[in-house]
RNA sequence: UGUCCGAUGGUGUAAUUGGCAACACGUCUGAUUCUGGAUCAGAAGAGUUCAGGUUCGAAACCUGAUCGGACAACCA
């Protein structure tokens, strides 16, 4: 039972330092005094057996006083360490007398200048383990050869023997998992913090709009094996999707815009239209969107020269408004000096009020749009998640990763919402922008001025990403 | 030239511990849709790295090989 606090090892340094001499007055450590070369020289390699230390053979009694000296903080930094005397032959790099306590004369964030020497990891993991009497103390495959060490202290201290398990680390494709690597870009401010929505921590992903039952759902699919894996990252965007697809609120809303004017439609007139919160939750409602003689399309809704099978607004070329009429494209006004698209001249069919016509003639086509003089303007940030070309554990720190990182991963963007929205931007509501992609509003960001940070894209947009 | 660990469709994970290799994602096809998303229906895709062995029966147990990973911080 973890209850509700947090568990530190620094919280038995006592016990550990104890358990040091215990080692010590059994024999089985003792103070050496080789400089760090030397003791990596006489180390050996994994095909070599290591030499002794010539201070293996100190007494107990000068290595209990050496100690405890070394605790009084009569020792420079480096000069002594505690040795656990295992066997220099060792086939295990980690049974070859691994140290286990050094001089380091540093304040310690919660044990203050109490301490100026320090337990290795090997020593105090387990130690900590079988103090707070875990049963099965659970960690990833590159301990295993750590484990009989870890075994071995537990059974010359005589305490409580827990057990190590090892299993396979979560390795995403195309995105650094490594906490060391994280701390780089966090430390050189890539990012934003531990908690940019662009990070694969789980409080980035809080950010970006994940929500807990899609992680959980991601974490169950994925399993726990012994087997080195890299998960596609795919998959973890398909279990967002899944789950927002079912609770976000689908709004319609316009990044880059390209202005329309319904030609036929009254200046002064506007109306307002139903449409559906959430096509697969009727218990989420409807709204009311309002429509007038200006309106917002998505610039990208629109080609001038449109192949056969583009079924968006062309010139000639009628489709429906999604929840409102169906218009026909009728002149396309172009800026004269670049020739660039700088709005449209529709029409649209009276009849057609709701989104079908009474004639049944179909259209291939629907659209977003946003009422000019209604629209709110919002802030929508395009995080798009840190990817390497590579697997990320091939990457060396430093330069080579940095260079592996997307320059394009943060784009803020203004864009143009229905007047629902500006409601409803409560920090941690999700939407769907539909066509757009997924977005959360920031957990940081107040109502009267709504940050939306984007989640995943929709599905195709995805692969068209990943494949370029 | 050591020790430890792993290997099952494209990916990941299973297989009641020796009894018809299953599930999910992805892919493809069709249906449907107020967008091409989503949804629904269906299909293809591995005979379990290889070679032996034990067994009525092996993905699982044994032997050997191959390939891959981890280990030589006073890091965790």
């Amino acid at each position: 039972d973890w209850e509700d606090r947090l568990f530190f090892a620094s919280d038995y340094f006592e016990q550990i330092y104890g358990y040091a001499m215990i080692l010590i007055r059994k024999g089985k450590a003792y103070v050496c005094d080789m400089t760090a070369e030397e003791i990596s020289e006489t180390r050996g390699t994994p095909t070599r057996p290591g030499k002794e230390s010539p201070f293996r053979s100190r007494s107990v009694e000068e290595n209990v006083e050496l100690f405890t000296r070394m605790r009084a903080g009569e020792f420079p930094d480096g000069s002594r360490v505690l040795r656990a005397l295992i066997d220099m032959a060792s086939p295990n790099m980690h049974m070859r007398d691994p140290i286990i306590y050094r001089i380091i004369h540093s304040e310690h964030h919660r044990t203050g200048d109490k301490w100026c020497i320090y337990p290795m990891y090997d020593f105090a993991h387990g130690q900590s383990d079988s103090l707070e009497k875990i049963t099965h103390s659970i960690c990833t495959l590159e301990f295993e050869v750590h484990r009989p060490l870890y075994d071995w202290f537990i059974r010359e201290l005589e305490i409580y023997s827990p057990q190590q398990i090892e299993f396979a680390r979560l390795n995403l494709s195309y995105t650094v998992m490594s906490k060391r690597k994280l701390l780089e870009l966090v430390k050189n401010n890539y990012v934003n913090g531990w908690d940019d929505p662009r990070m694969p921590t789980i409080c980035g992903l809080r950010r970006a709009g994940y929500t807990p039952e899609s992680i959980r759902n991601f974490a169950e699919i994925i399993g726990v094996a012994r087997r080195d894996n890299i998960i596609d990252v795919a998959l973890l965007e398909h279990c967002i999707r899944e789950d927002l697809n079912k609770k976000a609120a689908r709004v319609m809303s316009v990044m880059n815009p390209l202005k329309v004017i319904i030609t036929n439609y009254p200046e002064d007139q506007t109306e307002e239209l139903d449409a559906i919160n959430n096509p697969e939750d009727a218990s989420m409602g409807t709204r009311k969107v309002p429509f007038s003689r200006e309106i917002y399309i998505e610039r990208d809704d629109f080609m001038e020269d449109a192949p056969k099978k583009y079924y968006r607004l062309a010139p000639g070329k009628e489709v429906r408004l999604r929840y409102a009429y169906y218009i026909t494209c009728n002149e396309v006004i172009k800026d004269p000096a670049t020739n660039e698209v700088i709005e449209l001249h529709c029409t649209l069919d009276p009849l057609t009020k709701g989104g079908s016509s009474p004639d049944g003639r179909k259209v291939q086509g629907t659209i977003h749009w946003v009422s000019v003089q209604h629209a709110k303007q919002i802030q929508v940030n395009l995080y798009e998640r840190l990817f390497t070309k590579e697997n990320p554990d091939d990457l060396a720190e430093g330069e080579d990763f940095k260079i592996n990182l997307n320059p394009n991963s943060l784009k803020v963007v203004k864009a143009f919402a229905e007047p629902y929205l500006g409601m409803n931007a409560v920090s941690g509501n999700k939407f769907q922008f539909e066509r757009i992609g997924y977005f959360c509003v920031d957990y940081n960001s107040t109502p009267e001025n709504p940050i939306f940070n984007r989640t995943v894209t929709l599905k195709d947009s995805w692969s068209k990403m990943m494949k370029s």
